[in-house]
DNA sequence: AATTCTAAGTGTTTCGATTACACTTTCGAA
DNA sequence: TTCGAAAGTGTAATCGAAACACTTAGAATT
């Protein structure tokens, strides 16, 4: 059987067991949301927004690729970006990770063995536009805010879980939340962001105090337009002043 | 050719493709050191000690087994130990991860292809004794100072590199440090340890004041004996305590 | 028995960060 | 012109971090 070559690229997946799955956050300014993919086609879905019909966006490794480029390569897909904030957090590799009659009867019924266990390496994105595709290899995609995903199909829920935490973690030790909002952001909206990730509330003159110590968050000239109340000062994170100024953490918590 | 299975257990590698690296570090109230296993045979060695023969300690992972279960069997094969403090950091999947001529050589010797990408799941370990055997497969294991370790073979000094700094992340944020000493420790000996892992100096009046605010960490009736100088109080960690007192930290670094 | 060596153990002050808390301002919309 | 809604601002109290030097207890030596 010949097997037509059409990119550049040899396109061999380097085996069936290992893949990288790929948790992509949005923020609204209102909530944090994740990216899910329905694995029924569009043309057969007969009950909607059932979750645990729901994905993460997943797929297999190529022979000549990288696993963060793996990653790249399925945001590239979705929302056409690239140099995307991604990062590895943990690889799911249990014996038992599909347990559930359904999730083995999509998997038989598209040709992959139930029982076979997949090693998947599991990365998370942050992305500051909303703009994604909305379908994807034939699949409806849309986002989800993490509060209200509850069920999702195969093991994909205890990877959403662990990259959340793995993303709470993060935020409190790196300023990572810029990632999710625009390059123009108020400080009410950062405020915001940390509120929801966090999943705490925070005083706002304290927030403000304490982010007013960072060089690297910089204060524009400028302000917000159209909005029904005082418009707020514009900020930009500066990427240079962070890296030049940053210092490591030496408050351990014994 | 037929092939005795003389364990209980299914012995059958899930695949060549993927497998576990342990990273397994000790404390010698001096020094953090870190497990190295020689490549070569020990009856073929010739020039000893040469860091770029020296390996961490890997293996493949059985059918049916998990990914951290892979990682206690390294783990208890090397010390005939168990219920080991583990920790996945990282996974390496490089499609150059092999790249000198001597770890091609080396594949290549011993039946494997040289140029097959192999995905690595990384585990680091913590040990609170210095009792590991002295060969394993028939190749010299011994402790090295991890401050000494310059070159190691293939790219197991990334590996190190990696385990080392999600190590120094996590002593900073959970008190995992105790998994370094034995159950009954000094002060001084624990805030060398912080010294050592975290390569800082710490005030020692300073430092007692921080950690007598750690409810779990228990003081003892009980001195230490034989030593030529004032003997220290003894302490213990009680992980209970811990578990029950522990707070999420939410002192965030914006 | 006295001396020496070595690490254990102990307190105070200064400084900076965290917390708690309420009113005025500026815009668009009604 | 008024109203609603979010932006923006300061102070006092408390807590933790940092800097810093001498005394004590035991083993080893004389």
């Amino acid at each position: 059987m010949s097997n037509q070559v059409i990119t550049t690229k040899p396109k061999a997946r380097i085996n069936d067991y290992v893949s990288v799955d790929c948790v992509i956050f949005g923020f609204d300014f209102t909530q944090l949301n994740v990216l899910l993919v329905d694995r029924v086609l569009k043309d057969e879905i007969t009950d909607k927004e059932k979750f645990n019909d729901l994905t993460l966006t997943g797929n297999h490794i190529y022979e000549d690729e990288d696993l963060e480029a793996a990653a790249a390569r399925i945001l590239f897909d979705l929302t056409g970006l690239k140099d995307i904030y991604l990062e590895q957090f943990q690889t799911f590799g249990s014996p038992q990770r599909i347990t559930r009659e359904n999730d083995k009867a999509w998997l038989a019924a598209n040709g992959r063995d139930p029982d076979q266990r997949i090693i998947t390496v599991g990365y998370y994105s942050l992305l500051a536009t909303d703009k994604v595709t909305l379908e994807w290899k034939g699949r409806n995609v849309s986002w989800f805010p993490v509060s209200e995903v509850k069920e999702l199909a195969f093991d994909h829920m205890e990877i959403l879980n662990e990259a959340l935490t793995a993303l709470r973690k993060k935020l409190l030790q790196e300023p990572i939340g810029f990632e999710l909002l625009p390059p123009k952001f108020t400080l009410s909206q950062l405020q915001r962001l940390y509120e929801v990730v966090l999943g705490v509330s925070l005083d706002k003159r304290n927030f403000r105090k304490k982010v007013s110590r960072m060089k690297y968050l910089v204060a524009l000239d400028e302000k917000q337009k159209g909005v029904a109340h005082k418009p707020a000062r514009l900020y930009v994170f500066d990427r240079e002043i962070y890296e030049n100024t940053r210092k490591e953490l030496f408050d351990f918590a014994i």
